[in-house]
DNA sequence: AGCAGCGGTAGACAATGTCTACTCGCTGCT
DNA sequence: AGCAGCGAGTAGACATTGTCTACCGCTGCT
C-alpha cells in the first residue's frame, strides 16, 4: 500500500479501495492505474486483461470474507446452531456493508470463474458452513451438502434481493433480521430457546 | 417488430433479442440502434439515457415472467403446495434459460429501481407467491410476507449461485432439482408426496 | 564494455454513452 | 396558400474505456 509497495500490490489495493468506495462500475483499468500512480498501460504487465485484475480484486474480497468467517467462529460459542446464526448475520452484514465488492465477487460474467478458482475461494468457506450444518442436521433433512447449499443460497438471495429493494418493500420489514431467522428456522428447524 | 412498427418498439424488441441471445454485456445503445435500423442517436429521443432503455428491456423480462407465472398457475392443479412447486421449478428454469435477461432484471446498478417501478413489475408476482404461501403456512411459521420473502430469496439464490458455478461444485449435484426441493421442504414443511 | 530483457511509458485504435447542430417533413395557424 | 414551428431522426464531435504496439531506461550478466 505504501509508495514502495510493488506495483502489482498497489494496483490490487487501489482496485479494492475503489470497489469498496465507489462500487463495481467504477473499477476501470485506467482509473486503478491512475490511483496507483502508474501509466494506463502498466497493469497489463501483471494482468493481461481487465478480467484478470477484477478477479484479483474479487479474490481479496473472498480473503476478507474468509477472515471474517474465522473471526466469527472464534467469537461465537460452541453451540453449532448459534455459530450458524452468527455466520448468517455476518454474511448479510458483509453484503450490505461492502455492496460493490459483494456484487463483484459473484459477477460470473466479469470474473470468468476459471480465473477466480472457486476451489480456493468460496469452497473453503462453504466447507465451514457444511460442517456446521452437518452437526445440526436432522435425519429427515436433505443430505448435508444439499442442505448447506440451500441455506447458503437462501442467505445469498436475501442479501441480493434486499439490496435490490423489492424484498424490504414486499415484506414490509425495515431490516433483514426477520428474513435471516426465517431462513435459519426453515432449514435448521426452529431455534432451540 | 415488423419494419413499420414504431421505432420505440423496435428498439426495445432489438434489446430484448440481444440480451437473450448474447447476454447483458452485449446490450449497448449503439448495437441496439444498429439492429433496429436507426442511427446511434435515435434511441435518445425515447430513452434519455442508456439506463432508461435497459429498464424498458428488463420490464419486458418481467412481463415475460408474469406471463409464465400465469401460465404455470393455469396448468398446475388446485393444490397450493403443488402450485408452489411448479412456480419454483418455473423460476429456476426461467433463470437458467434466459440467463442474460435474468441478470439484467436484477442488476440494480443498471436499472435504478426507481425507473423500473418495482410496484408494477415484481411486486405483483410476489403477491401470487405470498398468496399461495399463506394457504400452506403453518401456525408456527413466520408471518406470510416474511415466509414468502424468504422462500423467494431461496429460489433466487439457488438460481444465481447455480449459474455462478459454485453450488453445483459444492453440492455435487448435476441439476438444481435437489436444491429446489430442499428449499420448498424447508420453508413449507415436508412434501405431502 | 556491451548487450538482453524486464518494467514501465506513451501513443494509437475501435467502441461506447452522451451532447449538439442540423435536416426533413408535417401540422396548424393566419 | 404559405409559412412558422416543431417532432423525429441523422450525423458528427467529445471524453472515456480496454487493448495493442512501439519505445525507453535500467539492471544484471557474460
Amino acid at each position: 500500500m505504501s509508495a514502495e509497495a510493488s506495483v502489482r500490490a498497489r494496483l490490487v489495493a487501489a482496485g479494492v479501495d475503489l470497489v469498496l468506495r465507489e462500487g463495481q462500475s467504477a473499477v476501470s483499468l485506467r482509473e486503478i492505474a491512475r490511483r496507483a500512480g502508474v501509466s494506463h498501460g502498466a497493469p497489463r504487465r501483471y494482468f493481461p486483461t481487465h478480467v484478470d485484475l477484477l478477479s484479483a480484486i474479487a479474490r481479496e474480497g473472498f480473503a476478507d470474507l474468509a477472515a471474517r468467517v474465522e473471526q466469527t467462529m472464534r467469537a461465537a460459542g460452541p453451540d453449532p446452531r448459534a455459530r450458524l446464526t452468527a455466520l448468517g448475520r455476518m454474511y448479510l452484514d458483509f453484503a450490505a456493508a461492502h455492496r460493490g465488492m459483494f456484487e463483484l465477487m459473484f459477477r460470473h460474467d466479469l470474473l470468468d470463474s476459471g480465473r477466480l478458482q472457486l476451489r480456493e475461494t468460496s469452497l473453503p468457506l462453504f466447507a465451514v458452513l457444511a460442517d456446521l450444518v452437518a452437526q445440526v442436521r436432522r435425519p429427515t433433512d436433505a443430505p448435508a451438502p444439499v442442505l448447506a447449499g440451500a441455506l447458503w443460497a437462501n442467505l445469498h438471495g436475501i442479501a441480493q434481493l434486499w439490496a435490490w429493494g423489492s424484498l424490504p418493500l414486499a415484506t414490509g420489514a425495515t431490516d433483514d433480521d426477520a428474513l435471516l431467522h426465517a431462513a435459519l428456522d426453515a432449514h435448521l428447524g426452529p431455534a432451540p430457546d
